[in-house]
RNA sequence: GCCUCCUUAGCUCAGUGGUAGAGCAGCUCACUCGUAAUGAGCAGGUCGUGGGUUCAACUCCCAUGGGAGGCUCCA
């Protein structure tokens, strides 16, 4: 017999051998048919897994992440198998699970493609395999004979990653026809696997390396019950709703001109008016955090770029320089801000005295980015940065740093992002030759970051390698409307440009010292920060920051020139105001501004215009009953100041 | 840049080898209206661009621009 500890404390007795599967089983049916993976002794682990000595066991069921991700695991394995059921002779990569269900990378050999039309056909086969209720089979293999499986099989992608493998840790899942290289766990068969979505398709390159074979990437996800499948997909679709694009163009905040150029966003007068007042507020929370504003040109000369070392690591992959008439002049669009401002830093001198320095600037930048990559305002080619740098004594780092994580909070709570992702970036200690300066530097550096992340309690997950190549930083991640990260924030800290510029400060003793630098900026820049608050508010901004806060709706042209007075009242007192007065029924202009999310909805007709109110319609919530101008100006401030004063 | 798909009116989308339609938006007129779409009419497209096949191409083929989802990259 054996004993299992269970995650409330209780033991029971079984005999040795027993799977969890059976453990739950014993438990209750009910448990055991929801149940997809075990965390064993800490392991996770298949729940057909016989149990052989005294073990504490915690079963997932479908709400914890580990069950989830056995369930798309052993999806995946079934979508390979329909693939090579459908097209014999495809070799498989990788197939993880994700997420939000799971994707197998394939090659389906020379000149056979799988397109859109294909995704039907691979779901109904994959319907078919499920039904058969194939059991799902682990087996320990040595390396030699999991590279000959695989060698006989012609799959070349599967003997590189064993040959990468460590013998004797080799584990093959094998269910119906199907045998897969595979770590798991994964489900004991086929049968929870009952409804199907394969989503879409993508090409991915053989393990990320633009230079090696590019593999048809196929997304799919799968649920026990149909009803769930249903409900993913109405999400999707809501999700699709508000994707900041189709808002954008709904609200006329943004467009795009295949004239101008991809990837250069056109602010329209109401996107333009939002953007300003997110950099009016910006500007004056930084003024009150001791900031200073400078102003940089648009290009600057390719030596600037040279000294910063920026040209060597990225001028092939920037737009080409410009050349003037006079020979021998070189200038790059401004890719960052950086340079301009150690040279803002160098028109001065400094004492130890006046440190920290926070200089800040809304400087917008132009990045050559491939054209695959653009995506609406969130990857451009132009965009305006609320930059910033800290000059400051080595000795301040540590609390200029904490006051930047300290802002970001500030900014993301009043902006609504409760939910984002802090990640510690750090060098990769195996590929130095990546990063410019010292160890001891970046040592410096990647301490103090973690140090001042740890005092302000944030949570943050490290990310070895995703370092700016000169120093480390910590991102401050959202999701979008569909799940994606981006990164918005960042903090980061240099000591690699105040060497290369050669910024100083006279010390108290009368030598010159050389300052360390942090760029930081907050909204990331007011495209992308703008696309994310799209998305997150479905276009309903606070009311702080929305273009328009309410619309006048006289109930027929009658009653225009009374709105009209009401309408100036309101504009004189800084509630930014609209008229709707077309020829329309009341009710059409309800829905038309409802539909272009205007907090506040006031209808005017006989009974208004006699007593002299207005009546309040709040959008998406309905009439809140007749008022004063007075009262309801008030109740705008109140609003306001709500959502600003955090 | 690469893979798959898409590209028809301002927007959302139909459509057929015989040079195009709907709804919404726009404009005009009538109605003067009480909390999510009043009615009628008008106007709007060399079907992304350039080639080719064909008696004939929006439709088939090639190239190219742009877009979507990924991959890669993101100072």
């Amino acid at each position: 017999m054996i004993r299992i500890t269970f995650p409330d404390g209780t033991v029971r007795e079984y005999q040795k051998g027993v799977s969890s599967y059976e453990v739950a089983m014993s438990i209750s049916p009910r448990l055991a048919a929801e149940v997809y993976a075990a965390t064993v002794n800490g392991e996770l682990r298949d729940i057909a897994r016989p149990l052989d000595t005294d073990s504490t066991l915690r079963l997932h069921k479908w709400d914890d992440p580990e069950a989830k991700h056995a369930f798309w695991h052993s999806s995946a394995h079934l979508m390979a198998e329909a693939l090579e059921s459908l097209w014999p002779g495809i070799k498989f990569g990788i197939g993880p699970a994700i997420e939000n269900g799971f994707y197998y990378d394939v090659d389906p050999g020379e000149g056979k493609v799988i397109t859109d039309a294909d995704l039907p056909v691979i779901e109904a086969r994959m319907k078919d395999l499920a039904a058969r209720n194939s059991q799902i089979v682990r087996t320990e293999v040595s390396k030699k004979e999991a590279l000959e499986l695989f060698t006989a099989k012609g799959d070349e992608y599967k003997t590189e990653l064993i040959s990468e493998l460590e013998d004797g840790t080799i584990t093959l899942y094998r269910q119906g026809n199907f045998t897969d290289l595979c770590r798991g766990p994964h489900l004991p068969d086929t049968s929870a696997i009952k409804a199907i979505k394969i989503l879409s398709l993508a090409g991915a390159y053989w393990r990320g390396d633009e230079k090696r074979r590019m593999l048809t990437r196929i997304y799919g996800i799968t649920f026990p019950k149909q009803k769930m499948l249903d409900e993913y997909m109405v999400m999707l679709e809501e999700a699709r709703k508000r994707d900041h694009r189709r808002i954008g163009r709904e609200l006329e905040l943004f467009s795009f001109s295949h004239k101008v150029g991809m990837g250069l966003p056109l602010w329209l007068p109401k996107g333009a008016d939002l953007k300003q007042r997110l950099i009016d507020f910006m500007t004056r929370v930084l003024k009150k955090r001791g900031y200073t504003m400078v102003s940089t040109p648009h290009i600057g000369s390719v030596d600037l770029y040279k000294t910063s070392g920026h040209y060597e690591k990225y001028g092939a992959d920037s737009f080409r320089p410009i050349t003037t008439p006079q020979e021998g002049e070189v200038f790059m669009l401004k890719p960052m801000n950086c340079p301009h401002h150690c040279e803002i830093y160098n028109a001065t001198p400094h004492s130890y005295k006046e440190l920290p320095i926070r200089m800040a600037e809304f400087g917008t930048v132009y990045r050559y980015e491939q054209s695959g990559e653009l995506h609406g305002l969130t990857r451009v080619r132009s965009f305006t940065q609320d930059d910033a740098h800290h000059f400051c004594r080595p000795d301040q780092l540590k609390d200029e740093f904490k006051s930047i994580i300290d802002l970001v909070q500030y900014i993301f709570k009043i902006a609504g992002f409760s939910e984002f992702t802090a990640q510690i970036s750090l060098r990769d200690p195996q590929n130095h030759e990546k990063y410019i300066g010292s160890d001891e530097n970046w040592e410096k550096a990647e301490k103090a970051i973690i140090e001042a992340a740890g005092e302000k309690n944030l949570t943050t997950t490290i990310a070895i390698g995703e370092a700016a190549f000169y120093g480390p930083k910590l991102d401050f991640m959202v999701r979008d409307a569909i799940g994606r990260k981006w990164q918005l924030g960042t903090i980061q800290v240099d000591y690699n440009l105040p060497e290369r510029f050669e910024l100083t400060y006279m010390g108290n003793d009368n030598q010159k010292h050389q300052p360390v630098m942090i760029h930081r900026a907050i909204f990331g820049s007011m495209e992308r920060f703008v696309a994310v608050l799209i998305e997150n508010t479905s276009g309903k901004f606070p009311i702080w920051l929305t273009p328009d806060q309410a619309v006048m709706l006289p109930i027929s042209e009658k009653f225009n020139e009374y709105a009209k007075t009401i309408l100036n009242l309101l504009n004189n007192s800084d509630i930014r105001t609209l008229i709707d007065d077309r020829n329309e029924k009341i009710g059409k202009k309800i829905r038309d501004n409802e539909l272009k999310r205007i907090p506040y909805l006031l209808v005017i007709g006989e009974k208004e215009a006699e007593s002299g109110t207005i009546s309040v319609r709040r959008q998406g919530e309905g009439d809140k009953g007749v008022m004063k101008p007075e009262e309801f100006i008030r109740l705008v401030r109140d609003e306001i100041g709500r959502e600003i004063d955090v």
